[in-house]
DNA sequence: AATGAATGAGAATTCATTCAT
DNA sequence: CATGAATGAATTCTCATTCAT
């Protein structure tokens, strides 16, 4: 498939210390390069020594990031066995990923995209289908546990199953995102609301 | 209910200033003063007669565009007869908005909110709970409109129903905002799509 | 001929903030933005709105000043009467430029070229053609004069006297650069030489 | 007389790594200790085992070159028989010095100085007295030559034949620094009328 | 002795904001 | 009222120098 590039120690260091940053509740667009050398307790050439701007570093260490986060998302739905437990496992890795600030990863779950992050991301090589295509998988094995289980037994092409799946665990991305707003709804009850609305749709 | 508030002229003119902006492709947080002075053809100086900083400007700007468009929407969906009209008009207005660069208004009738955007608008009295609840409006409407053509059939909360279509039109959205990952799909496919997940989890 | 470039109040302002710098004695290449910024009395930022960079100013000033150096100069030259009187002219004229560091001037008139200084200078349109063909009109004016007073008789090519002026000129200019190592000459003396130089090489 | 510095083999490597990026182009005021190491082949560090600054490195690597360029053009000059010999041989190891960009030997030769480099020369025990009375053993050894050989009938003091020299070999220095402006004039003709202006103020 | 990764002081540049006109 | 030239604080980026290996 597509190879996974491979960073030096440093730069994975730079990377943590942007991901933190963003973890703190930082805003994308106004980290400064100080900022970073900070939280990566290093010195602020230090990070020029190994990317050409700050809009190159923030850029990878997103795209690091979110591949790496993904690759942990896979293995948590994967030890899971059954269908529902898989489902329920990738609505928790939602919640997780709220809780941390890292939000960019279930908003791209769900509709908003890349495109208001740095265009740098597009034009580098670093790939965001690679991070697509994983979600696609997740998909993929989920159906064939879904349909093991018996679960999904109506007739209907991929694209629908995929429209379902995404539209469904994007109630609770919403959920998590607006929780202000739904005041008397607790966690439980979005989850297993999220659930019987994918249910009702595979049958 | 909440009441609008009344903008001067050249309030309006600058606030168009930082939409046709953002409708050009101009990422909100790289926009400049300098930037919305001359797409709203005025004096830089102007801008700070009638709002205190960059930050408040464009928040105004983006609340005031939302609010005009919710409107618009609004009618939109209002003027149409059955359930299925009314949502297919939702579609189209998600459409038209992507179109414009203005992806603000379905993406946040998706998951990701608005945290990330200016804190500004969380503490300036303009609320976007009006936002919100305005959507909330739209989807007892359509709900309601759903019940008498015979279509919602399934006793639910109201949770339930809006989880349900919020979740059947971010579908949608996700579709519009990823279409080259999605070649062999055409608009109308992905509507009906749509629909159909939709209608599934109301019968 | 080439036209002669106009510049903006504010733009003079800024090179005469760099000539003063040079002026005073400061390094070409070790002139920084913020003393420009200084010695013209304005804000670092004011540079950047009529310049787009440190270089491009410090080579538009150079270029500028060179020009009305030379225009001065010119307007020296002419006012004099005889071929004597204009050669000498043009000798304290180098004296007065190497006091006032501003050699560049009498370092173009010898052998040492622009070359060295800023890459800018040769892109930019800013011709230094003109001021090479202005030295090129003293030289011929200088010239017409001798042969007018009877000085010039020697039978040759105008290369011949552009040289035999050009060396015998250097020849001061390099006693003005190395007055240390020539201490029992002094300027009177060193003029004469050039002169005496001159009017063997002119018969 | 003034003793020569003997520096160890590793010095000596770094010497030509900064002649090297001379020879290439590089401007001496923009080069980078990095860029020498590279050029030379050693690590940066190494350079401060050996000297104290990049200032330092560059003022000293500056003077042994030009030590090294004299004794060797001294030599060519020695080999050569009659005036007019060893006259045409100066102006070729100017034209040499020209093309690989050691501007600097005749620069000196010529008016413009030291003065603009780098202060540094002027502390240092670095003597660039040694190379201007380097060259004033060549003028008086040229100006010997010349009376034995019967050019030089004039009579006039030390100074001026010095500046008869310094004048008519400028003369070539400025054709070689500005050969685009004179495209109809070749280096023969070039270097033939620099010796018929020097032949003129000899006799 | 030699290296080059790491540093951070310092320089260039940007741009929100002010204010004289 | 409206303007945009001017400002300088804040930020990005560079590179001479150090020092652990």
């Amino acid at each position: 498939m597509i190879d996974k590039k491979i960073y030096s120690k440093k730069e994975v260091t730079i990377f943590n210390g942007v991901i933190n940053l963003i973890k703190k509740g930082d805003n994308l667009y106004t980290i400064k390069v100080s900022d970073i050398a900070k939280s990566a307790d290093i010195g602020k050439g230090t990070i020029y020594d190994y990317f050409g701007s700050k809009e190159e570093t923030i850029s990878k260490a997103l795209i690091y990031y979110m591949n790496s986060e993904m690759e942990s998302s896979y293995n948590r739905i994967m030890i899971k066995e059954s269908f529902k437990e898989k489902y329920y496992e990738i609505l928790l890795i939602i919640k997780d990923s709220y809780k941390s600030n890292l939000f960019i990863v279930s908003s791209i779950l769900s509709s908003a995209g890349l495109k208001e992050l740095y265009k740098h991301l597009a034009d580098e090589g670093c790939n965001t289908n690679y991070f697509f295509s994983s979600i696609n998988n997740i998909i993929v094995h989920l159906l064939e546990t879904g349909k093991k289980d018996g679960i999904v037994t109506v007739e209907e092409d991929f694209y629908y199953f995929v429209m379902a799946i995404r539209g469904s665990v994007s109630t609770f991305s919403h959920y998590i995102g607006k929780k202000e707003y739904y005041k008397d709804i607790n966690v439980e009850k979005a989850m297993d609301t999220s659930y019987k609305i994918l249910l009702k749709s595979l049958k």
